[in-house]
DNA sequence: CAATCATATTCCCATATGGGCATACGTCAA
DNA sequence: TTGACGTATGCCCATATGGGAATATGATTG
């Protein structure tokens, strides 16, 4: 067996550092192909291309607008990894809460000279 | 080219399942191949390939302890995941405040009848 | 040193990828 | 209908993958 299909699953994805550029600009609202091919410096086929796996796992969506197709943002896709990560944000902290009772660790001592 | 290598970036290290589930189980604390794996149901191969994915990528670290090796958590590089889905937070948001406009102009309505 | 337990690595496979290029498809206007 | 424009697909390539099986490497103990 190969890797999974990207178009699979929302982790998969997004571990594709173009397509996270992609999702950033459309932020700033709809947009067709052509354009997000210009602004990220990328051929217009290969922004379809990633436009379609961005689709079929939810994080995008589209809608014909004349000639043109304009594609938009589908965020809550992206919940569910923001939520997965969350769940270890205690382990990221606790470094910083044990610096921080070191520090006050020495707060104290200097106080007690 | 091919897809860009997992052992590179977070976000492709986390891309795959059973690595999620080897970092899941890691919270729960230090743990040798052998335990990992077969709480996973997978082959010891299987698992020493998935930790060193994990620990190219500085989300595992491990220390040698008598004849075992043990994996922990390092957590800290879920953090720049986590910090980039929540970007897009205001707008999965959004038709919540949409609903929630929504409601309360169903609230004021029923009130001026 | 040898035997044993724990783990990592190598080799091989089937498969999915991202990219380029050419081209098919779709939609609108003349 | 025929252009012309905007977009999606198909085909081909090189490469990275995850898996299995066997085996090499490491460390501990006798």
């Amino acid at each position: 067996m190969a890797r999974a299909a990207t178009t699979s699953d929302v982790f998969n994805a997004i571990a594709e550092p173009q397509r996270r550029d992609i999702l950033v600009l459309l932020r700033a609202g709809e947009r067709p192909v052509t354009e997000l091919a210009n602004e990220l410096g990328m051929t217009q086929p290969r922004a379809s291309k990633h436009l379609r796996v961005l689709k079929e796992v939810g994080l995008v969506r589209d809608r014909t607008a004349g000639k043109q197709r304009l594609y938009g943002l589908e965020a809550s896709g992206l919940r569910p990894v923001h939520e997965w990560t969350g769940g270890f944000a205690r382990f990221w902290n606790e470094s910083f809460d044990r610096l921080d009772a070191y520090v006050q660790d020495l707060k104290q001592a200097r106080q007690e000279e």
